[in-house]
DNA sequence: TCTTGTGAAACGCTTCACAGCA
DNA sequence: TGCTGTGAAGCGTTTCACAAGA
């Protein structure tokens, strides 16, 4: 059982969709599967699912196929998803709101528990169970309520500056919906959502179709 | 110059990352670069930037590298970008509600013309400058207004069964923000934007750095 | 001289095909 | 018998290295 090392981050990709994937299985009562059954609800090839599965160990029975909730648990292990993540969000606009009310966060374990703004007319304010502070306090609060990730919601002119900042906090992990290149230091992981990025995934090949 | 057909996925994926960063040079007043400040910037190998683009025609001269503003042009024009999309956003929750407020958007050519909800709660309303209607009434509307591509911003359980519906207009591309997998025909694209997905990729590796 | 454009080599992921087991 | 686990083959992408050209 190797983690990590010799895995191609296709496979790490793919395992978030497995996850996902058996998650509804499971709500659906189904107690086990194939690598055939979930590669064709996914739209792929089976190998592909049992070579992912066997990076990290034969977790399946031959003859039979592979046991969702056991399956579930390993997955979540391997992912670091068995256990809470608390994160600062920095932006409380439309989207920073939209996910301090998102309940389906803390459900998944992400658990946000500062937000920051630099906005008098924010700060204070209590949203989704939070309470906006001043983002000048950023670090201070960061380190004192130890927090791991950070998610960036302000505006994309704020975005380089709120990043550095958020990486002198010593926070290494940054979710980013400011539609730019953002310069971080050698360990520390910047995720993009870049929604505008999505349209145009979407729409560039859909006329040959 | 070729277009689509033997463009590897990947490339096409870079090239809208190109597009955003030739945008911010633009902005920042850099008439002209290279392939390997380009490739700087983004942490790649300057080979892969000509490469790409090299899928779709020289556009570089040599000893001097590519001009910035007619770059830009090229790239909109090779991914479908350089004309506004109309869409429809089926969900008027949260998220929704962010993106109809979003002015990023329409700037980028994304113009969300429709928006609909099955809660009389918010029908009516007007949200971004879009009065919200009954989703029961999308498919006749989205074919009245010649609408292209819908944004599914609703609960999880409710997802699938919109997706049918926005199918079944005639709509051959979908933005998910549901954290679950579609199930369309041949033909319609799906992009999937999916945060607690994306929170989960920063995560897996966070540890070892 | 400097940087592009590009065959060819290197590399890594995906798929195959089948041995190994329940 | 049926499905997993996996070496090896196949295949597509990345990188190299250099000719071509401004």
């Amino acid at each position: 059982m190797i983690k990590h090392a010799t895995v191609p981050e296709e496979t790490m990709q793919r395992m978030l969709v497995y996850l996902r994937e058996l998650d509804c299985m499971l709500r659906e009562g189904k107690e086990t599967f194939s690598s055939q059954e979930l590669a064709e609800i996914l739209h792929m090839n089976p190998a592909q699912v049992r070579k992912d599965f066997s990076y990290f160990g034969g977790f399946g029975k031959r003859g039979v196929g592979y046991e969702t909730e056991a399956m579930v648990r390993e997955l979540r292990a391997i992912l670091n998803l068995n256990r809470t993540w608390r994160i600062a969000l920095i932006g409380v606009g439309n989207i920073g709101s939209a996910l301090l009310k998102n309940p389906e966060l803390r459900r998944q374990g992400f658990d946000i528990v500062l937000a920051f703004d630099n906005s008098p007319r924010v700060i204070g304010k209590r949203v989704g169970g939070v309470t906006v502070e001043d983002v000048a306090d950023l670090a201070a609060r960061v380190q004192a309520e130890k927090v791991e990730l950070a998610i960036i919601a302000t505006p994309v002119e704020a975005a380089p500056g709120v990043a550095d900042v958020v990486i002198e906090s010593g926070i290494k992990g940054i979710l980013c919906f400011a539609p730019c290149q953002l310069h971080v230091p050698e360990g520390v992981r910047v995720v993009p959502v870049d929604i505008p990025m999505a349209l145009g995934q979407l729409v560039y090949r859909l006329e040959e179709q």
